[in-house]
DNA sequence: GACTTGATATACCGATTGGTATATTAGCCG
DNA sequence: CGGCTAATATACCAATCGGTATATCAAGTC
């Protein structure tokens, strides 16, 4: 097989992008410095701007590494789960797989970014709308799917629902983060797994 | 009548708490400068730090003072309220009177702060938890006297209610401040205004 | 209206910020 | 193994950070 190994510069870039997401997940874009970042990777400034262009240009590949790690997993689950009604509950359940995890993560990344860069950061505030958007249509797309197919009832409004789901489930989560409180996020869940399969036909 | 204007120190104190309160709602604990406050109140920072101990100190203040706001005004429209469901439906119902006020402001005080203090500022981390808590608190109480009012069904579970009413209209609330989509809260609201009606007992 | 006292303004502090120019190092190729 | 080149480390920059000591100012008292 031939070379699998990166060149130096493609993996000291990810390392520095794998030590960040998680720290400006935590602290923010303002609350994080560039000497956080020197000290969670080992490296110097001199070799981060080597491979970035500034701070913005880390906490862009940082997010955008985050949103990866989620968007994956739950194209898996997605990807794993049966018939429409199942696609959509993957949603939740896999919400339920991981928000330990996202939790000591530091909470959920398009949340933590939506809240603080709404109004201080225009380029991190379109990466989190457009991810919404996507999960959004993602939503959309598959009640529509059902209703085609009959399993789901033909009065639901789509876009309604998907951003209920989606409202619950952030809601949960943040709350469940700063309280410390489990049940914030699973009530969140049971009741987003409820929505969803109140949307089915009644035959 | 007594002399009903405050001393020198108390107006500019309030005029710092003022100032400063939707400063940091929008750009955070660690965003905001001490420079931000200057600018805005036209004061210097020796006035500032004459009349309080730190940044801390103000950004305190100035959170509790955001607290205050909300607080008062669900109160009023509680007290307004006619009997425990309705008083129930004064939380959505007061939500969709205050919430362009409130994205206008920069978002929900409380949510803001959770998910800026949570890994960063345990001082404002508590202050967000605790509201909430006493939030959390007023839904269940009210729930409760349903109960045994025989207005709302003895199956219900208050604390479950509570977290579910509180998850979907934050989260509502910050996905509608990120995307400039009213749909969001509004979706969230009626939500929580079925969510509660769906509690009645069933005669 | 001078005096006193409390509040605000000015000037400054060391530390840290994001960022850069340059020196040094490490890896690849012949 | 020697040299070239790309990448990392060092040293430094001006600006800003939070905070303070001191000077100035404004208001109430006599």
């Amino acid at each position: 097989m031939k070379s699998t190994t990166l060149p130096r510069s493609g993996r000291t870039r990810q390392l520095i992008i794998e030590s960040a997401a998680p720290i400006f997940n935590k602290k923010g874009y303002a609350g994080t410095s560039m000497s956080d970042l020197t000290t969670a990777t080992g490296l110097t400034k001199g070799s981060i701007y080597g491979n970035f262009k500034d701070k913005d240009d880390v906490a862009v590949h940082a997010f955008q590494h985050n949103i990866d790690l989620i968007f994956d997993f739950f194209s898996k689950e997605l990807k794993a789960a049966g018939p429409t009604m199942d696609k959509l509950l993957a949603y939740p359940r896999g919400f339920r797989k991981i928000y330990r995890m996202i939790l000591s993560y530091g909470g959920c990344p398009i949340l933590n970014t939506a809240v603080e860069a709404d109004d201080t950061h225009a380029v991190l505030r379109k990466m989190a709308v457009d991810v919404l958007a996507k999960w959004k249509k993602s939503i959309i797309s598959l009640v529509e799917e059902g209703k085609t197919e009959g399993v789901i009832d033909m009065a639901t409004n789509a876009k309604n629902m998907a951003e209920i789901l989606i409202a619950i489930m952030e809601g949960g989560s943040v709350l469940s983060k700063v309280t410390g409180e489990e049940s914030y996020i699973l009530n969140a869940i049971d009741t987003a797994e409820k929505i969803i399969t109140d949307m089915r036909h009644t035959v």
